[in-house]
DNA sequence: CCTCCACCGGAACTTACGGAGT
DNA sequence: ACTCCGTAAGTTCCGGTGGAGG
């Protein structure tokens, strides 16, 4: 008892006063600091773009593209923030308003609008009433007070992928309709091609004006780690080498420089863990390991059991030494659903959920043509075993054989 | 040069669910 | 109590594909 107690109490401490950690927060991908470092730029040419805001113009809809971590979002945060502080200092007779809709996770119209009314303090049920419904609590929550809204619509492939582009159609038309106030809209995406997939209505008002942020290089990655862990690290705890490697590691991802910033964290964070003064190279090393496995079972843990079972039955021929191909997968899976007792999803549905494991990064699935022997998508697992066993243990409904399918490994 | 395999992937439809409005 | 609504997951149906092998 009392060396458990003693144990807590290191932790606490630890927690408390660190070794490593000025001020971990500022690490995080949601922090914005007072400057983007290479990104002056792009911060002015926004601003530009949206600076008749704060003289009750409306501004144009504006479309940015870039890859992930390429500053997109922190930019378009960071200058919202200073034209809302200079509205605010200017005393306006309209309010400046935004509205940040991440459509990833709000990738339905519906719950978009349910965001978009709860940023003006509207409350809606988050189920149940229709779209149009909808939409005029939207507007007349907008029309109460005289405002200029920004509507920020962060990976917006995510919702026009999943529910169309309905609801972008009626954002960009929805101005005429407004007396009092006025619309404004940022659509952030990271896939390049997306406008193609939309109707030319909805992309002539939507991107009247276009901005494309190219991925951040190595070099000036390692000036963006400086500048926040010289406020997120105590003085000298990071060795030399560390920052390099974590720049040099993230530019091979593109240059992301949310992935950098990650890198950085977590890697203080091991250094932190085993009471380590310093952070290493080492621990950089251990931080990559660590974050793709965690990001690998927490995928596991929230896959629905058919996902599971095509993952494994996708394991279980490459193990075999065959070649997993979807016609070889989904009789593997009718056999690991036989086993279960369970009713098997059909071979359409299990096509979709080899993309959707595609989709997700756990495998790549390619479309190769055999000619005589048809069209098919080659399936090839890219994450450790060990991560895969590891997220999926916890399942009960697969202890029963997940035990002969680690036998069968060996 | 044609055929034909073994699937791909779009689209419409079904079912179940949670909840609103009346 | 009843109807309406949107979403998610899954099914059914089906036209399309492109190159190895005849």
């Amino acid at each position: 008892m009392y060396v458990v107690s003693k144990r807590i109490e290191d932790i606490l401490k630890r927690v408390l006063v660190s070794n490593i950690f000025k001020d971990r927060e500022k690490l995080r991908p949601d922090y914005v600091p007072d400057e983007l470092p290479h990104r002056e730029k792009e911060v002015e040419k926004l601003a530009e773009k949206l600076a008749p805001a704060v003289k009750g113009e409306r501004p144009s809809n504006i479309f940015i593209y870039g890859l992930t971590g390429t500053g997109k979002t922190a930019v378009t945060r960071y200058v919202l923030k200073m034209i809302k502080d200079m509205a605010g200092r200017l005393q306006l007779e309209f309010k400046l308003m935004d509205s940040y809709v991440n459509c990833k996770v709000n990738n339905t119209n519906y719950s978009v609008l349910v965001s978009l009314c709860e940023s003006l303090n509207e409350y809606v049920p988050f189920t149940g009433l229709s779209i149009p419904e909808l939409f005029r609590r939207f507007m007349r929550a907008l029309e109460r007070t005289p405002s200029l809204m920004f509507v920020v619509l962060d990976e917006v492939d995510a919702l026009v992928k999943q529910s169309g582009d309905d609801l972008l159609y009626k954002l960009t038309r929805i101005n005429p309709d407004l007396k009092r106030s006025q619309v404004a809209i940022v659509g952030i995406t990271n896939d390049l091609k997306f406008t193609e997939s939309l109707d030319p209505r909805v992309k002539s008002t939507l991107a009247e004006e276009e901005m494309v942020f190219t991925p951040y290089t190595s070099e000036e990655l390692e000036d963006i780690l400086r500048q926040r862990a010289r406020i997120a690290f105590k003085d000298g705890v990071l060795s030399d080498e560390v920052i390099p490697l974590c720049a040099t590691l993230a530019a091979r991802e593109h240059g992301d420089a949310r992935r950098a910033l990650d890198l950085l964290r977590v890697a203080g964070e091991i250094a932190e863990r085993e009471g380590s003064l310093k952070v290493l190279e080492t621990h950089v090393r251990r931080a990559q390991v660590e974050i793709e496995r965690d990001r690998v079972i927490e995928v596991l843990r929230t896959m629905p059991l058919h996902g599971k079972l095509t993952l494994i039955s996708t394991y279980l021929l490459e193990k075999a030494k065959v070649e997993p191909t979807t016609g070889e997968v989904y009789s593997i899976y009718k056999g690991l659903c036989r086993k279960l007792g369970i009713e098997p999803l059909t071979h359409r549905r299990i096509s979709d959920l080899i993309n959707e494991l595609d989709m997700i990064g756990l495998a790549t699935a390619k479309v190769v043509n055999r000619g005589r022997y048809g069209v098919t998508k080659l399936i090839k697992l890219s994450v450790p075993e060990g991560a895969i066993f590891e997220g999926l243990k916890e399942d009960e409904r697969l202890t029963s054989f997940l035990g002969d399918v680690g036998r069968a490994a060996r």
